[in-house]
DNA sequence: CTGTAATATAAGGTATACCTAACATATTTT
DNA sequence: AAAATATGTTAGGTATACCTTATATTACAG
């Protein structure tokens, strides 16, 4: 009877945008939508006013797009899709850490929930995928990675790598290529001039990362623990 | 440069589709491809058009369409993947065997070769699909399962289940529910009047299938061996 | 060998999801 | 407050992949 709306591969690429992007800037502005999506800004608004007559996102003229409570609903879900099937193909598969993200958005679209719970099961319910980020369980809220970027930390400092937020093939493959993955421990020997490329200690081997590359890094700082 | 043209699922399915039928029934017409894909016969025949100016298919008007050799070469791809992904279904993930059909054809979109063949080393370089049917190599061809319908065998005839040829899910449902499985041994008790359901004795138990059914099970049926 | 049934094509429509070019409006900077 | 920039909308276009209705063509069966 009251067939639920059937989505299509783009309105949740969308939504799924969104939701990542909203982490760093929180009324999504249009143009940053269009910009990843790597479609013009006419294309995006265009979409946007579908998905918000449909309640899935709410567009503030001039400031931004932000996910309803559909929408964020929506986005979990294609989320936890996304990032079981990264464990599958990272895990078992073996495939590259870059390499994984982009397989796993043509998989994603499937939505049969019986598929998707037998995947959980058979990766023994993870709790992240493999750059780190948190695996949403069924109408649980995204839970805060608690982590602030490489880029607020400052010269001396030490921490952990939590996550990478933005999963694109090049960043991905650049970070893989420095060492830089969930886990691994480092030091932030040196920021370069007029907040550039920040100088790591990680492992034995010294790295530099531009301060755009260190904004999508979460990381966990050590220091002084609340008692 | 010379960027191979990008398949969308629509086409392969089309391409899929008639390389299945084919097994049947040779120049495949557009009316069985319509009613497989559940479209009218005019959007087949436009799509079918389509396909014939890429050089994909060829059609013969009021005989039917044959894959050329470079449809059959995508075809077999297609079958592939798609066989590939029900064995992954239903080995690792326990999903019934009715199931996995659709969800394979979801998934078998994914192109990108490293993703299946890794696939395809994980699980094991299997022969066939969970319902018999022969996955391709790349670059081979399909290797004939010499299987004759179970609706060709007589009376008292008696062989093993190879292969369904038409993964509908009604069918498999409807098969599995009555254990006809690929390498189950039965016994063609009856035929009821005028080519009517036939009755299998499978296991222990007896079973009553229809002649459309019958013609979809694919069999190797006992007999005097040729020395 | 002619008529009917099967098959094909033609004409025009819908919805998605993109595009460019041009114009409008709001925000920010000077 | 005007200019410059950012952002949004309107209009019109493309391609895919379906649809319905209507008409033409071919095959085969009586």
């Amino acid at each position: 009877m009251s067939e639920r709306h059937q989505f299509g591969a783009s309105e949740e690429m969308y939504l799924k945008t969104v939701f990542v992007l909203a982490e760093t800037q929180d009324p999504v502005p249009v143009t940053a939508l269009a910009e990843r999506l790597k479609i013009t800004t006419v294309s995006a608004s265009e979409m946007v006013r579908r998905l918000q007559e449909r309640d899935y996102l709410e567009h503030t003229p001039y400031k931004g797009v932000r996910l309803t409570a559909a929408g964020e609903r929506q986005a979990l879900a294609i989320l936890r899709r996304h990032r079981l099937w990264e464990r599958f193909l990272s895990d078992h598969l073996g495939l590259g850490w870059a390499r994984v993200h982009d397989a796993a958005c043509e998989l994603e679209h499937l939505t049969d929930e019986e598929v998707i719970d037998a995947l959980d099961r058979f990766l023994g319910w993870p709790e992240s995928c493999p750059h780190g980020n948190p695996i949403p369980r069924v109408g649980e809220l995204e839970s805060a990675t608690a982590g602030l970027p490489l880029s607020a930390l400052r010269a001396g400092d030490e921490g952990v790598v939590l996550s990478i937020r933005k999963e694109e093939a090049v960043l991905l493959a650049h970070l893989d290529a420095h060492g830089v993955r969930p886990g691994r421990r480092f030091r932030l020997v040196e920021i370069a001039p007029y907040d550039g490329p920040r100088s790591l200690q990680i492992g034995d081997e010294m790295q530099v990362i531009g301060r755009k590359v260190a904004e999508g890094v979460l990381v966990r700082k050590d220091g002084p623990e609340d008692v």
